[in-house]
DNA sequence: TGTACATCAGTGAACGCGCGTTCACTGATGTAC
DNA sequence: TGTACATCAGTGAACGCGCGTTCACTGATGTAC
């Protein structure tokens, strides 16, 4: 409605899902301020109204990858409240599955492009959040006896290690192909996690529209 | 000695050693090609006579990255060769610390830069032998007992995926400094392991200089 | 309600830079005779 | 052993390009009176 207005509006949030549609179309390589600009429909000076330089664009766009995934992750959560293994694995699915679908997004937000120099207390605020929430999950689960006991947060830091490390191998194309023809990315999500737990697994965790 | 001759001798290693060389210093971001090639006291044109593009010669990089890993764990196999837990552990340490001596290269070398368009047949060679030595550690484990029994191309992958996991966080930056504060990244590296094994503990697998 | 003015988001020209790649060339090397 | 010549690795000038960032500006908005 507010297309050639002078006043954008919301040209900041506007700036950074252009930034995340031209991550997914091109990738990182593709990722400059003057393309995101346009494709907002501005002039390529306009970004430095609401960002100091490229590196807080980027740092939005990274922290709007987190909040993302947070929020699916959250919403299944609560949805498999009470029943842990179960949290568990569609937390890790939701995780590869988000990769999956834009990994530039993926790649940016872990890409730990931020973190040197400046501060971005918003990313580090949500990144937070997020062990915080796998951090519950794993207790719960540790206390279904489906985890070894042990300390929770080191215990979180495996668990994410192992599904962030699936992610991050299915999308840089490093998993043979042998082995992708015989099990989906589900099948193997829950594969390492059966392999990382004790969960045992129950019918309803593969629901027949495979990922 | 042949430092001011008109022929190099052997300057398409020369070139991988310096773009490794601006990898380790710079990070991803400062590997331009011509860059290399002044690093390799060479005029800008010159890599063009050994590699036929930019992506060529970050396919070569990045194969050199996979040999220097291979090299490193395939030792650590021979050494232990009769102790597959412990074989297990320092393949796993070998790969974390790898990463962490040289981000920039593990990265390029796992960020699937190559895949894409071209065929790098050495990469997928030595990519392969990687994974057969890891595939190869996994069913030892298994005779021993210290893995649960199934297919031992996808456990692999399973812990393949938790050591690359934990890697790649380290090194992003991902890990709370509480947590590091506390543990080594020894210390993490085993306690990923025995979450995802049931390796026993044993004092020599401590070492009083920890990494 | 109408006008003056401060604020500020967005414009467009301009900057300097490093990049990948090409091209005609030249210097060194090794081989045939 | 000496010479002619083909081969090929490396040179240096040149190209066009997209980039991040700056700057003086202008158009729209909202507030004070």
């Amino acid at each position: 409605m507010n297309e050639h207005k002078y006043h954008h509006g919301d040209l900041k949030n506007a700036l950074i899902g252009a930034g995340v549609d031209i991550l997914a179309e091109e990738g990182l390589g593709g990722l400059s301020l003057r393309k995101v600009a346009a494709r907002a429909g501005v002039s390529h000076a306009a970004p430095y109204a609401h960002f100091a330089d490229k590196q807080d664009l980027i740092a939005a766009i990274s922290t709007e990858g987190y909040h993302r995934l947070y929020e699916r992750i959250e919403a299944l959560v609560q949805r498999y409240q009470g029943d842990p293994p179960r949290q568990l694995i569609e937390v890790a699915c939701a995780y590869v599955e988000f990769a999956r679908k834009d990994p530039a997004h993926f790649r940016i937000t872990f890409s730990g492009v931020i973190e040197t120099e400046k501060n971005y207390p918003t990313f580090v605020e949500i990144s937070q959040k997020n062990l915080q929430l796998v951090t519950q999950v794993v207790e719960a689960c540790q206390s279904a006896g489906i985890l070894k006991p042990g300390p929770a947060d080191a215990t979180a830091v495996s668990i994410w290690s192992s599904v962030h490390g699936l992610a991050s191998l299915l999308i840089e194309g490093q998993i043979s192909h042998t082995l992708l023809d015989r099990m989906s990315r589900r099948e193997l999500t829950v594969f390492l996690l059966n392999q990382v737990t004790l969960v045992e697994l129950r019918p309803e965790m593969f629901p027949a529209k495979a990922i």
